[in-house]
DNA sequence: CGATGTTATGGCACTGCATGCCAAAATAGA
DNA sequence: TCTATTTTGGCATGCAGTGCCATAACATCG
């Protein structure tokens, strides 16, 4: 799909880019449900078939670079020294896996405010998290010498998951500039003394 | 549409329950996805129409009673004895909502290998355990005095889900004769020992 | 320059989910 | 029997997604 080098034949039309830009166009003065395939093509000039050949579903356009985002992540995992205790490992990936920009923001925060407040989409992301959780639970697996089947690894991955979620939730309904990171922080502080102290962290 | 004493009008030509049994047998057979409304209309000799009558969607016909759990799991955390610790409370929540007759073991884990197992089920389950997950977190809020709204709620109920969910999984794929309970319990085990004593326990 | 191979596109047909609308059927009660 | 009430069935429509195939637009080779 992304041709690295010259290839021969007709030349691509259109660009996941330009799809992606089109589309949020669309979404944000409509609403992501309101918008149907043959709009965004339509803005494009391109038939709604090339469409699904550049995005298996319509569901999968707000996610733009997610895929390259998870191997950013699972890299990072896997070249910690095997010192870093497990948990410390797992902890700076999770923040530098939300680490952004600073002239990123603005258009994260469309796109997670889009992903995060769209029945449909917070439905497809079921899919985009599972990915993520997996890779969590195979570096923690690796790590205890255990199978990534097993409990713990898959227990550690989705309470990451819930961590974040509830750090970006947060983010995108307060507009003070408080950051991703230190709201991840924040909810790890949460989940231990709740676990441990049995009373709440202001 | 659950008509307690009898209305006047044309009765009902068929029942959740019998769609649930007639959808349930379709799906063992072919499969969720290769099951389409028209079939199950078909068994029943009814329309597809009613059908969307019954059940807002197809993905909804598996979750079956799950409103009614909802209640039950809300009504037992509220009737907790305030004496007894916020951790404590939504433990025993947990569990009770889990707990199982002996009896309704085998259908219960076909409803659930079927919801874990069919993607597009997966996503729709996000609905479901988003409420769930709203039940937990405003018995928490009241109990420490916050806003469902606040992180630490919020981070509660996820967390819950993460380890429910982390145990059903092992209870679909395990044939010994573990319990729900007992994989629930150890789930919190690993999350503690991750969290606390950094390493796992075996 | 023209023939050839390669690749992406566009159009069409089709399946399936979901929804709105309305006439018709089946009941209880007057 | 007539009426009010409620459910049903059928029809039309919109939209996502997929398979199929002819065709357009390129690069390259002869």
């Amino acid at each position: 799909m992304v041709s690295a080098q010259r290839a021969s034949g007709r030349p691509q039309v259109t660009s996941h880019g330009a799809i992606e830009a089109a589309a949020f166009e669309l979404f944000a003065h409509r609403g992501f449900e309101a918008t149907t395939m043959d709009d965004i093509a339509a803005v494009l000039g391109v038939s709604r078939r090339t469409l699904f050949r550049y995005y298996p579903s319509k569901n999968d356009i707000p996610w733009g670079l997610f895929d390259a985002s998870l191997l950013r992540l699972r890299e990072f995992l896997w070249a910690v020294p095997a010192e870093v205790p497990v948990f410390e490992a797992v902890q700076r990936a999770v923040l530098d896996f939300n680490r952004l920009d600073e002239g990123a923001i603005a258009q994260h925060r469309r796109r997670m405010a889009l992903l995060l407040g769209t029945p449909t989409l917070q439905a497809h992301s079921v899919i985009r998290h599972a990915q993520w959780c997996r890779v969590i639970a195979e570096y923690v697996a690796a790590r205890y010498a255990l199978s990534p089947e097993d409990m713990l690894p898959r227990v550690v991955g989705r309470v990451c998951l819930a961590l974040a979620m509830s750090a970006y939730e947060q983010w995108l309904e307060q507009d003070d500039g408080k950051g991703v990171e230190e709201l991840l922080e924040r909810s790890m502080a949460h989940l231990r003394h709740y676990l441990v102290d049995g009373d709440p962290v202001p």
